[in-house]
DNA sequence: CTAAAAACCGACCAGCAGTCGGTTTTGTAA
DNA sequence: TTACAAAACCGACTGCTGGTCGGTTTTTAG
């Protein structure tokens, strides 16, 4: 009997795409069911509620990036490209992009608040893990890990989130977390042009990636 | 006329407290209106929707603050203390307390990324001032100051919106200030038993006194 | 006193999330 | 094939929501 989770998947697929346009709260479960060609009885039949469906979106988007994420932290790559890589990886990307700019509508608010968190619970033990790494290498240098690893994530995801940061914004997040982690002067500095040439295109795992 | 003037500040109160109890969402006109035993058409008579209230509403509480964080600017204090005052005076405190527990229910979201901005618009010239005065002073160097600055309120914000964080984290905290500022090493290491006495005296008695 | 402006009223509306008793479809075992 | 229960589905209905509007009372000013 799957023809259940068949339906249950069709559901979270317009919700996700209506949540992203319109935005949670604008989303009307109606709007959900009309657009499915159901009734509001089937709805309630899959989905205990709303948010719910709200909380299982989040999961699949969460999901595909924490894989993708520990894709990169498994992967042969110096040190500074994962955790940047791995920050990356949490980002909306492809086809994703709109994500971006819907999240940080008001409305969105919410989702925008449990997707962070959610977040960082994924990325948070993958970059301490790298953390420890450089750390290993002589890369890094700095104690309380957990700790500067929720700060990174913080700023990470605050400059990410704007899509149009500036040039001085990266050079700043990238001193600054040179810093937290206590890497040498200018040693993150040569990824600053790695962003800006994935801006806009994906990272690829193909190359490997090596620039100087 | 200023009739007028004295019910929306009755609803603003009402709504104030409203909003932080239950929540925004969860706040309904018709719980205020029957609160403060008018009828709908009064209500909409002195605001146009719900959420203009919530803009007020916010609105009071960032005045007030960025009052008491200007009154610290203008002060004769070390620099560091002015920068910690400063941070501190956007905290809820006093009577307010519940507050930072009511702004972390996910429910309130909106109410919570809506006080952020508007208090990272009345606390980010204040703060940048001061670290003008700092490099002046020579306890602070650094460039691109509004870019540190935000970040410097995106940590303090994040880590003093939870009443739960621990010593490490204050600690950590403190380390990244110095940094991100270009302090002296453990130059702001001694703001941390002021941090944890205020904190203590938050809960113990409140104050009573008035101040002039 | 008078007339307008300000303040107020409450019935009403469309839209919302969620409910529920009933109906159809589907898998399975006899 | 039949019988039957479980799974899937239906849509009218409920109570609540934010917001509207035409009409009424109160206040203010000339």
């Amino acid at each position: 009997m799957k023809k259940g989770e068949k339906r249950k998947q069709e559901l979270l697929g317009i919700a996700y795409r209506m949540f992203l346009t319109r935005g949670y709260e604008e989303t009307s479960v109606d709007g959900i069911i009309n657009e499915a060609g159901i009734a509001k009885g089937t709805f309630y039949y899959h989905f205990e509620s709303k948010e719910q469906v709200l909380e299982e979106v989040i999961g699949m988007m969460i999901e595909k990036e924490a894989k993708e994420a520990e894709k990169i932290l498994a992967a042969q790559l110096p040190i500074p490209i994962k955790i940047l890589g791995i920050i990356n990886a949490f980002q909306p990307s492809g086809e994703e992009i709109p994500i971006e700019e819907a999240l940080n509508r008001p409305e969105n608010a919410l989702m925008h608040e449990k997707i962070r968190g959610r977040l960082y619970e994924a990325a948070s033990p993958l970059l301490c893990e790298t953390v420890r790494e450089g750390i290993g290498n002589g890369v890094f240098s700095c104690e309380d890990i957990p700790e500067r690893v929720k700060i990174l994530l913080l700023i990470s995801s605050a400059l990410f989130d704007d899509a149009d940061y500036t040039k001085k914004e990266l050079t700043v997040f990238l001193d600054v977390t040179e810093k937290i982690l206590g890497a040498k002067e200018g040693s993150l500095g040569f990824l600053s042009e790695l962003i800006e040439k994935n801006n806009g295109q994906r990272y690829e795992e193909g190359g490997n990636g090596k620039e100087e």
